[in-house]
DNA sequence: TGTACATCAGTGAACGCGCGTTCACTGATGTAC
DNA sequence: TGTACATCAGTGAACGCGCGTTCACTGATGTAC
């Protein structure tokens, strides 16, 4: 039956909410539309009123999150306080509610044109936000340690959600921590 | 028909060929065992005559990489020789010969558990290999920043992989270069 | 060394299943008067 | 403001398809004599 208009907003809302959050925790080949649609609270033959694919969602549920993410984020933080926060144990432990590069970065490079381009805008815009504040003398040292400083932020959240050692898995978010705000 | 033994190990060494390089190319669910037998030139009802299940090749395709990628690796070789043929232009471009890490790594986060045993060994042993010739002045500083410099290497190729701008994947890769092999 | 036959690696049809997507239908919404 | 009805968001059955896995069969291998 038809929904008032402000229903269909929410329904769509749900659907991405749900969608963010099971691409991140079981992968985007790892989870269907029916169980998205189920997460949402509805069924699945709704799916094509709202999105155009299975792709398409995933692209639009990917700029939902990071839209989220950028703007539940203070003004003046610095990399250094953003790196605390990303490489922390609950941060390791909560994957569905995490970051998406960290939890769908390598998938994501297989991804649609539409997907990588959400991720591309959200990585430059992720770069220059961080070169504000990285250690550096100049601009350009400060924009290359901000580069630097976020792969290594991705890159060390995936190593130690890979190690299946607590100790190891530990010593990799510290250690990195540790470099990326070390002057 | 049944085969020379010579005949089944060279079979069993082409599937691990195919499926790590598949895996690498198209992702873990984006696969199927038809598809890697054919392949290696043969049909998929033999495949449970190597293996016990999907699952367990993806482990043993993941050792057979890592073990190769080891063996092949001169022993005198620094960190920052390895990160400057690691973050490359022609190992971004690479994504079905080069690191299972960088290509699987999100992905392998939610393997079984043999897949993350398998790469917590390897993963151990970059880390240990690194911390020989890392920059630092003490054993710990060295460890530290082997850890931090294998994370950026796998960060960055990642996010170059993903970034759908040359200038941009360039940038990440030189960058990051820089200051992995900055003292 | 030569022969007879038990073994077993590989083949390809078949299985049940869940996938992405489509569509006829339902009934509440919201517009036209 | 109240009523009549066209619109259309959501439902659930159905579609063709490819998946992982199983299995009866085939015929070359390699062992026993």
């Amino acid at each position: 039956m038809k929904v008032s208009r402000e229903q269909v907003a929410e329904h769509r809302h749900r659907i991405l909410d749900a969608a963010a959050r099971l691409y991140r925790e079981k992968g985007l080949e790892g989870v269907s539309v029916a169980q998205i649609m189920a997460a949402a609270g509805l069924t699945h033959g709704g799916f094509y009123g709202h999105f155009k694919s299975k792709e398409d969602l995933i692209a639009q549920a990917l700029a939902h999150v990071l839209s989220q993410t950028k703007a539940a984020k203070p003004p003046g933080r610095t990399m250094a306080a953003y790196a605390a926060a990303y490489l922390d144990r609950s941060h390791c432990d909560a994957r569905a509610e995490g970051c998406p590069f960290a939890a769908l970065g390598s998938e994501a490079v297989r991804g649609s044109q539409d997907t990588r381009a959400v991720l591309t805008r959200s990585l430059r815009e992720q770069i220059e936000d961080f070169s504000a504040t990285a250690p550096g003398e100049t601009p350009q040292e400060r924009r290359r340690a901000a580069i630097a400083g976020w792969a290594a932020m991705v890159g060390a959240l995936i190593l130690a959600r890979i190690a299946d050692d607590a100790a190891l898995s530990d010593e990799i978010l510290e250690a990195t921590l540790r470099q990326v705000t070390a002057p």
